[in-house]
DNA sequence: GCCACCTAATAATTAATACTTATCGTTTAA
DNA sequence: TTAAACGATAAGTATTAATTATTAGGTGGC
């Protein structure tokens, strides 16, 4: 087997027969006519077949007519994969899977992605939304690229970015007596009935989390809770992006205290280098979603 | 647009995901493993990504895992079209384009053949058979690559070498008088009807030129030309390879005074060089044939 | 026919690149 | 904890590719 032909000699044998001349073709790639005629020699020996005339003019041999072809085949095939594979390392194109928390991926991510797309509109992007223990998994186990939510546990497998803190507060009906509350303290709850969800263990580490081992009532499904409450068969208590503010019949009041937050963040492996396409994203939503209030 | 790629980098990357080091690669490639760790690193910062995780394993990024598969396919086109055109620069694979005058190409060429493709198995040939001059045009015009044919004008475009002589003979019916002759000279020929045909104007410039120009029939198709001679309507004058020897009714008798040979040779551009494959046929035919009395 | 003119080949030199040897720092496994 | 394996780095060398300057070979104009 020969050693490797270079691209490079190739697509001097193109431009040579392209533009006829080894003068003008040194001229568009910016040679001496010296360092083509000294390219196409040495190629011709390693061949042991020259591929154009010598003596008269510079026409192609027949096996120069046999070669120039596949020559162009194979710069053309290299110079789609370098294209592409060049795109794909500065982050133009792409895949970027990631996953949220629900309440991210519905109240946050539509515009920011929208954004996104519009910034790069050659990646594209799987969005999943599972809990936040499932989203940290994922990226774990390098379902996704990235991860977005709150912050409970550390992982030392992961790497967690802070983005933004989201207020715990009570959800109750529009015409129940806290509605009218401007902020609310957690021994306005007493008596109360509460109905836990997948937030509420944000409370357990607090004053509140007495309020929360008394509840009788666990409801996992955000469709189900909200019913419930608009029912009036109790209340509960949400991070204000997990609570629908589009809801005529619920209303939102701040829990003062204790004043909660659910810290919701960018996870990422920490050994597995990100593809390029996914840190543009990384960075995007660092810049977007950072120390901002939402 | 960024620079090349070489082809030899894509292959050092490729061995060291086969092998799984850097140490195992470079073994395997014939180099030192620094060679390979400064190559792949010169290619990553071209790309601006690495293509292996750096610090703890090698592993590939998930970039690097996207490009991989793809080096694999240039390298792979490479390695085809390299082989490719090894072989049709060596001669051993290719297509040969031979114009030859009929008796050359039903007498000589089919065992002369059946030899040469025993030789080289992956060469290609075509074969045709025309008249003198149309051969040798054939070769000038660039439609076929060699002819072999009666050397009877100078072309400066063409170079000629000389193959074998043919005598030419008198062919006639076995019953007819001049059968039983072991030879003969033009004066024999006076008084017997002449039949002309393609290969008459070789007698032209010798001592029989006035029997010649005496005919009154010209039959250029050589079918016609033996059933004619076998109704016993005249004779001709043939090179002994245009005679054909399995013929029970007819006789060759080689004349005698003059001696008239037939010159056949090789016939070639003298511009354009011969495709491998072609040059191979030429050096052949050159071997089998040169100085052969047939 | 001779002379300019255009082109490619060659020679000498320099720049760039690829590789080697030697060494160091980590990590892995005994 | 040490030895072994591996990769990174540094320094030096060899190889390759390019430059400039020059030569040689045709071609066309006069």
């Amino acid at each position: 087997m020969i050693s490797d032909l270079k691209i490079q000699q190739l697509r001097y044998v193109i431009m040579v027969v392209e533009e006829g001349s080894f003068h003008s073709a040194a001229r568009r790639l910016h040679r001496t006519q010296p360092a083509l005629s000294m390219a196409v020699r040495e190629l011709e020996q390693r061949l042991g077949q020259n591929l154009f005339e010598r003596g008269s003019k510079n026409r192609l041999t027949p096996f120069g007519e046999y070669c120039v072809p596949r020559f162009r085949d194979l710069v053309g095939q290299h110079d789609r994969m370098a294209n592409d594979v060049i795109n794909h390392a500065d982050g133009t194109q792409g895949h970027v899977h990631i996953a949220t928390v629900p309440s991210v991926a519905s109240r946050i991510m539509p515009a920011l992605l929208a954004e996104f797309i519009a910034r790069f509109p050659d990646i594209n992007i799987s969005l999943h939304d599972e809990n936040a223990h499932y989203v940290c998994q994922m990226v774990a186990q390098g379902e996704v690229d990235l991860g977005i939510t709150s912050i409970w546990q550390t992982n030392e497998d992961l790497e967690y970015a802070h983005l933004f803190e989201d207020k715990i507060g009570v959800v109750c009906r529009r015409d129940h007596i806290l509605a009218s509350c401007e902020t609310l303290g957690w021994q306005s709850l007493q008596g109360e009935k509460l109905i836990r969800n997948g937030t509420s263990r944000l409370l357990m580490s607090t004053a509140a989390a007495q309020l929360v081992e008394n509840s009788a009532f666990y409801i996992s499904n955000m469709i189900s809770l909200i019913a419930m409450l608009e029912a009036g068969a109790g209340i509960t208590t949400l991070p204000r992006l997990a609570f629908p503010e589009t809801n005529a019949n619920l209303c939102f009041v701040p829990l003062h205290d204790p004043e909660v937050v659910r810290r919701i963040g960018l996870v990422k492996t920490i050994n597995r280098t990100l593809a390029p396409a996914a840190q543009a994203m990384q960075a995007f939503l660092l810049e977007k979603l950072r120390h901002g209030a939402e």
